[in-house]
DNA sequence: ATTCTTACA
DNA sequence: TGTAAGGA
């Protein structure tokens, strides 16, 4: 049940953005300084701002909420917009682009993201969520990494699960996550990757064919790791569950 | 007159 | 972060 309001590609001045976001306008023009927010579009005099600007002074505020430092919040936004740029540059592109992956990002207007997690809905959980990068903001939209993850949180939230209780698991499980692909990675650099130069960590720049060789190695972990992971897990839960049984029944 | 920036506290 | 002063 989504309310059709009516939501053109609105624009703001300064002083409406503030309003909007429930800032002064002396904030607002200090985050941009910070480069907090991108700069509006000019008009002569006027500065107008749109909707992507009003979600990120939202996501910003949230963050503050949480803790995070404007220091912080600084460096999480320039890593995001920095990340995505480098992916770029070395072709890797949209990471969910590839052939072998079932995961699809999945586009979330603010109304239908209540309507998933009606009572979790809270601005904790949301910037939760966006710490852990699991929901990303697009615009006035959210954009979730993957819509299998999106599904089981759905499932988890309706067994009973606290979304917080979720979000902190995931965290949890993004660390395992990271370390195997970690893992994966060094075996990779140090066994297959042997004629690859050291890297620009130290030396001359890499030149084009080494860098689009580096990429497309590093790119055949990934059905690598997924089938090992997958097969480890299955192991894993099988042992774990048969533990659990044998605790239960009192052995 | 309005809208925004600069500069100082 | 508030605000007075000043440019366009």
């Amino acid at each position: 049940m989504s309310t059709d309001e009516k939501t053109p590609p609105r624009e703001y001045r300064m002083t409406e953005l503030a309003e909007a976001a429930g800032i002064t306008v002396r904030t607002l023009r200090y985050y941009r300084e910070r480069k907090l927010i991108p700069p509006p579009r000019r008009a002569g005099r006027i500065a107008w701002y749109d909707g992507r600007h009003l979600a990120r002074l939202r996501t910003i505020a949230a963050l503050l909420e949480r803790g995070h430092t404007l220091g912080g919040i600084a460096e999480l936004i320039a890593a995001f917009e920095g990340g995505r740029d480098v992916a770029e540059l070395l072709g890797l592109g949209d990471p969910f682009a590839a052939p072998w992956s079932r995961e699809t990002l999945v586009r979330l207007s603010p109304e239908e993201l209540v309507d998933h997690f009606s009572g979790e809905a809270t601005a904790e959980n949301l910037a939760a969520s966006l710490d852990i990068g699991y929901l990303a903001v697009d615009g006035e939209e959210l954009v979730h990494v993957s819509r299998r993850l999106l599904d089981v949180s759905r499932k988890l939230v309706r067994e009973g699960v606290p979304l917080p209780v979720m979000l902190a698991a995931g965290r949890e499980i993004r660390a395992h996550a990271d370390a195997l692909a970690a893992t994966f990675a060094s075996l990779f650099r140090q066994h297959v990757l042997t004629d690859v130069p050291p890297g620009a960590a130290e030396g001359e720049p890499p030149s084009p064919e080494d860098v689009d060789r580096m990429a497309r190695t590093l790119d055949r972990l990934r059905p690598v790791a997924h089938t090992v992971v997958e097969a480890e897990v299955a192991l894993a839960m099988d042992r774990r569950i048969r533990a659990e049984l044998r605790a239960w029944l009192g052995d």
